[in-house]
DNA sequence: GTCTATAGGTCGATAGAC
DNA sequence: GTCTATCGACCTATAGAC
């Protein structure tokens, strides 16, 4: 009774994996409105009634995946702070400047490889049901609580400009995630990706200008 | 004879300017996918058969609103040359920095005010119509041209990085046109829309971080 | 005002596990 | 034989096109 149970849900799991994983590469490739759920259990390997089985709507797929990103991130966030405990330990300090920036590096690494999904900016009954999605808010507003403290800190340590809002700085960072300039950059096939990482890693931090 | 077609071209010529402003508003508010050919008819006050006289295709449509924002864009920077002309004339030179900043400032402001129109970033059908739509290309290919002058004059004076590939800046300023960060903060309704573009400004041309 | 295709969402038949 | 997971087939509304 116990053991079926737990198979069966173990199976339940793997299938719903796979369809997080499809969402996730539809929604990196073409995008939101692009996306069929046709496609989805295309590439999940499975009918589509079966899909529907495990989630109610195309908008449940999409917070889906956006929970699995975010989930991502704040793995990456938290390898962050113990790599640096480690090397504080062994006498290397890491700034919360450079923990910022290994994060924006990670973002776009991430769309670089295809594996960033994104959403259009502004669609209404998206948007609505994203906020209403408590396991996106949760990831959301946990991620944007650890970087806000790297930012603040980086600001009265006199790192980031402190005149400006850390909302603005918070932004800023989420917009390199999906940053036009990165897919132009990377359409272009004329540059390696660390090539654009750097540059536009560098861009954000220190600006187009020189320094006057 | 000469006469009676000439007004018919005029009128035609109202209803169109009436159809690719609708356009322009939908596509600044709602974007693409969400906009429908129904939507631009009632906005535009009249029947959807009438509008199909005059355009063939919804692409057609968002073709037809993006050319009409590259014009205004290719105007402000004709009236940014003639302005930097009289003013050199008066002693007062100009500098290429001075030009990319203002037009990056209108940009923002236009899209501020809900008059820049938006596409999904990387849609296969659309972005296929517009490469083939000419008068789009023309728009978009001497807009650049005109940046591009600018972007390597600056960076031949020191004024702005001349390690970063022309190509990049220039992305990088068309990104402002449709940043999320603009619309973020812009939505939070904390910020005057002065400010917004100062903030936005000053971090894509002098970054994140305090000059070290 | 009509036509038609597409795509989100459902249902009943089937097959395999126990 | 029963039960349930799965899937092909189906329905229907919307929106582009004429």
């Amino acid at each position: 009774m116990k053991t079926r149970s737990s198979i069966k849900e173990q199976i339940q799991r793997v299938r719903e994996e796979a369809i997080v994983a499809a969402v996730n590469r539809l929604l990196a490739t073409k995008g939101y409105d692009a996306m069929t759920v046709d496609e989805v259990a295309a590439e999940a390997g499975m009918a589509k009634a079966s899909l529907y089985k495990l989630f109610t709507s195309k908008e449940e797929l999409a917070g889906a995946a956006m929970v699995g990103v975010l989930d991502r991130a704040l793995a990456f966030v938290d390898s962050l702070r113990d790599e640096a405990a480690k090397a504080a330990e062994a006498g290397l300090p890491t700034t919360p400047l450079d923990q910022l920036k290994a994060v924006t590096s990670w973002a776009m690494r991430t769309q670089l490889e295809g594996e960033m999904p994104s959403l259009p900016a502004q669609n209404s009954s998206l948007s609505t049901s994203l906020q209403s999605n408590d396991a996106y808010i949760d990831r959301l507003i946990t991620l944007s609580n650890r970087l806000s403290i790297w930012i603040t800190e980086a600001q009265t340590r006199g790192q980031l400009q402190a005149m400006l809002p850390s909302e603005l700085v918070l932004y800023t960072l989420f917009a390199r995630a999906c940053d036009p300039v990165v897919a132009l950059l990377k359409e272009s096939g004329q540059y390696t990706n660390q090539q654009i990482v750097e540059w536009v890693l560098s861009t954000t931090f220190e600006g187009l200008a020189l320094p006057q």
